[in-house]
DNA sequence: CGTTTCGTACCTACGTACGAAACGGTGCCGTAGT
């Protein structure tokens, strides 16, 4: 058989079609991925060319792409970058609530005659049956999940219908799925690929480390020290940068405070209206706003390479979170500064966040409704009173334990062979209780980061599942000298890195990395802990294990 | 889970002390009402 060579066409496609004079490495081996019609998972920082790995294939494979996408702003701005090209090969449409329903159908017919080749869409759309029905019957050839960690981060409680996606891809005729992040640590790789169901997928990982970002962390007493070493950092006159806090508050708060003390500094929240979170987005992306404080919200969409600083006024919620939120500052490649300030107190609005877990009572409820035979979310919220949230919340973990499914008319139903709501029940607390397990190491993942002492470079890219080879030379912890204290001292550990273990009570887990006199394990069942390696010697708590 | 805010008790009728209660992120979508 002879194999084809891709890379000419490849090349072809980005200066024709794209204007893109050359491709860069981390680019052109997921392209043949997805060319060879095989499911592919791209890690790869923001800036580094994500989009053109399914954009340049998309034009040589048949069929429409479909590509999935979790925000109507950044859709926009990605069709409108495909459409300033003015290239039939590669016009992009939408289908989403920001159309009319008669843009909605001519989107589809520009489709259908091969008039557009891209039809951007949410995960909510696709839920609607008819809706899939439809895109299903344009043959779409290539699927495209951009920002795929949304279904590990938001699937579970935010927006239910990013778990439904794996079902979905099924019910348009199962094209080939192209999953694309830029942050994933290992167990969100396998959330991605668990829920998506990928099939036997190439993986590709590139580019964590940033060696022009300088990594400082500094553990602040009380809120007058955290104000003090920001304003120090403001006072170095980089601009510009964007700090993040946990509120909306917050934002509102600490931007009044910024702009009295003479700053140039606006804020930026999900509360505020459509029309003013685009005003506020622009007005940082054209450099009128110097300083953005902002919540989370402030994020996914920001392609601006020219970020100097990134400030975070609290810990994060995982070193998922922080790591996509740093990796803003200096795409240019120009140096940039990114400083945790963090007081212990707050973890607690992480862990309020968290949520409490379900009520059995509602979800029994629930679970004998689904019994009564098929039916639809608008029923069930009515038959059981839960909110849309709860409920969507609710029928995600049914759905995680074989006790809810949704039926080929899209409806909701027990399948055959489903548990009884009793059962089930106790089967949804379980997974919901693993799953909170999950979380709650990363955050405790976050803290261990923050009091750490060693490279901070090393211990993120632990936490990912990469190793460095040399300290990184870009952190608070290498400049001062300790992080070379810990490393002379750091002892071999008994099991290798990325070795596979098992243990009496958490069961199987993967060696991610030690730190001095502890190393840290990513458990199947509860997520990441960290353990003393005496103890674990000493009480043979571990034994190497087959995968 | 912790912080902030509010109300009440106390009784130097102003201000403090204390306890209860409220608040806290991320965005699709469709529909009601101007």
């Amino acid at each position: 058989m002879k194999l084809p060579i891709y890379g000419p066409r490849l090349r072809k496609v980005a200066r024709t079609h794209f204007g893109w004079p050359s491709l860069r490495p981390g680019q052109f081996r997921p392209m043949r991925a997805v060319l060879r019609r095989k499911d592919a998972l791209v890690v790869l920082p923001t800036g580094a060319g994500k989009s053109a790995i399914y954009q340049i294939p998309a034009v040589l494979l048949p069929g429409p792409t479909v590509v999935v996408s979790p925000l109507l702003a950044l859709q926009q701005d990605q069709i409108t970058a495909l459409n300033e090209r003015n290239d039939p090969k590669i016009r992009a449409v939408r289908v989403s609530s920001a159309e009319t329903a008669r843009e909605q159908q001519e989107a589809i017919a520009e489709l259908r005659a091969g008039r557009a080749e891209f039809l951007f869409i949410t995960p909510e759309q696709l839920a609607n049956p008819e809706r899939l029905a439809e895109v299903k019957s344009l043959k779409p050839g290539l699927v495209a999940i951009d920002e795929a960690h949304c279904i590990s981060a938001w699937g579970p409680d935010f927006r239910p219908d990013f778990l439904a996606l794996g079902d979905m891809i099924e019910r348009l005729g199962r094209p080939p799925v192209l999953a694309l992040t830029a942050t994933a640590s290992p167990p969100v790789r396998e959330d991605i690929i668990a829920r998506l169901r990928l099939r036997d997928p190439e993986i590709h990982v590139s580019g964590l480390d940033r060696p022009n970002l300088f990594v400082e962390v500094t553990h602040c007493p009380d809120e007058a020290y955290r104000w003090r070493r920001l304003t120090t950092l403001l006072d170095e006159g980089q601009r510009p940068g964007i700090v993040y806090v946990p509120t909306r508050r917050a934002a509102e708060e600490l931007a009044a405070k910024l702009t009295e003390a003479g700053y140039s500094a606006d804020y930026y929240h999900g509360g505020m209206a459509g029309g003013l979170r685009e005003q506020r987005h622009e007005d940082f992306t054209e450099d009128r706003v110097e300083i953005m404080v902002a919540t989370s919200a402030f994020g996914m969409g920001i392609d601006k390479p020219n970020i100097r600083w990134v400030a975070h006024m609290a810990l994060p919620d995982s070193p998922d979170s922080y790591f996509q939120e740093i990796g803003r500052a200096g795409r240019d490649g120009e140096p940039g500064r990114v400083l945790l300030l963090w007081r212990a107190e707050d973890e607690a609005i992480q862990r309020f966040f968290n949520g409490g877990g379900p009520d059995p009572d509602e979800l029994r409820g629930l679970a004998k409704a689904l019994h009564k035979g098929p039916t639809t979310k608008t029923a069930l919220q009515k038959a059981t009173g839960l909110g849309q949230r709860r409920l969507g919340q609710y029928l995600a973990l049914l759905e995680q334990v074989g006790a809810v499914r949704t039926d080929k008319t899209g409806k909701l139903t027990a399948p055959p062979g489903a548990p009884l709501p009793a059962a089930a029940v106790k089967a949804a607390i379980a997974e919901h209780e693993r799953q909170q397990a999950v979380i709650k190491s990363r955050t405790d993942m976050m803290r261990g980061f923050a009091e750490s002492r060693q490279c901070r470079t090393e211990t993120l890219l632990a936490y990912f599942g990469e190793e460095i080879r040399r300290m990184c030379g870009h952190c608070d912890n290498c400049l001062d000298g300790s992080a070379e204290a810990v490393n002379a001292a750091e002892p071999e550990g008994p099991f290798p890195i990325h070795s596979h273990v098992r243990h009496g009570e958490w069961g199987t887990g993967m060696v991610m990395g030690y730190e001095e006199e502890k190393m840290t394990v990513l458990f199947d069942s509860v997520g990441y802990k960290t353990l003393s390696v005496p103890v674990v010697v000493e009480q043979q708590l571990l034994t190497a294990a087959q995968l």
